[in-house]
DNA sequence: ACCGGGATGTTCT
DNA sequence: GAACATCCCGGTG
């Protein structure tokens, strides 16, 4: 079968240079832009920093692992891992390479292929909760393992981050994050303010 | 609406 | 063997 090509009309990928920054700059800058992958598409409205050197909460502070290679990788990179025994999540990676730097996705909202996450997401009893949460947008999405590495400046298979017109907010909600055991009180998560996809209560 | 527990298996101590 | 950047369902109010 035939994939619809990932970048339509109107659309422009984001450069290198996007990701090339700390991801406490990059995290704010995410959202409204556009995660793509394959058909289906969602606009960015909560993420999360996490920085590899001097936060605990990163996966890559305690060094590299095979797990979290792709961290300490090039910048605009996918970092996806599997946790809970069940679930996937993913990451821009951002800065220099060597910096173990990151930005979680935490909440889209679909905007191309609802008919397909909904299929995959049985779950999912009102619109939001298709794609609210960190875990639930990669099986909207379909993201897992062989997605983990893709280069995102590239379209590499079929993954990208698009612009697609709508500036980020002027001034985004900011909060403690979410889901960790240490360093949770650092104002890292960053979200489109009043958004309907965001995961949890603000 | 809110809360508590179970699912499920990879990763790292 | 414990922890885990989570989600879902069933209980109660």
């Amino acid at each position: 079968m035939l994939q619809p090509p990932p970048v339509h009309r109107g659309e422009r990928r984001l450069p290198r240079s996007f990701y090339r920054s700390d991801p406490i700059e990059v995290a704010p800058v995410l959202l409204n832009k556009v995660l793509v992958v394959g058909g289906r598409a969602g606009r960015i409205v909560e993420v999360e920093a996490y920085r590899g050197h001097d936060d605990p909460a990163s996966h890559a502070f305690r060094g590299r692992t095979q797990r979290n290679a792709v961290m300490f990788g090039p910048a605009g990179h996918l970092y996806v891992y599997f946790t809970y025994g069940m679930h996937w999540c993913a990451n821009v990676v951002t800065s220099e390479a060597g910096s173990g730097d990151a930005v979680l996705i935490r909440a889209i909202e679909p905007t191309r292929g609802r008919p397909e996450m909904e299929a995959v997401r049985p779950a999912a009893r009102r619109p939001v909760d298709l794609t609210n949460g960190p875990a639930k947008l990669c099986q909207a999405l379909g993201v897992d393992r062989a997605l983990d590495g893709a280069d995102l400046v590239t379209a590499d298979r079929g993954v990208t981050v698009v612009d697609d017109g709508v500036d980020p907010p002027e001034s985004p909600a900011v909060g403690p994050r979410v889901g960790i055991s240490v360093a949770v009180d650092r104002p890292w998560r960053f979200s489109v303010p009043g958004h309907r996809y965001r995961s949890k209560p603000w």
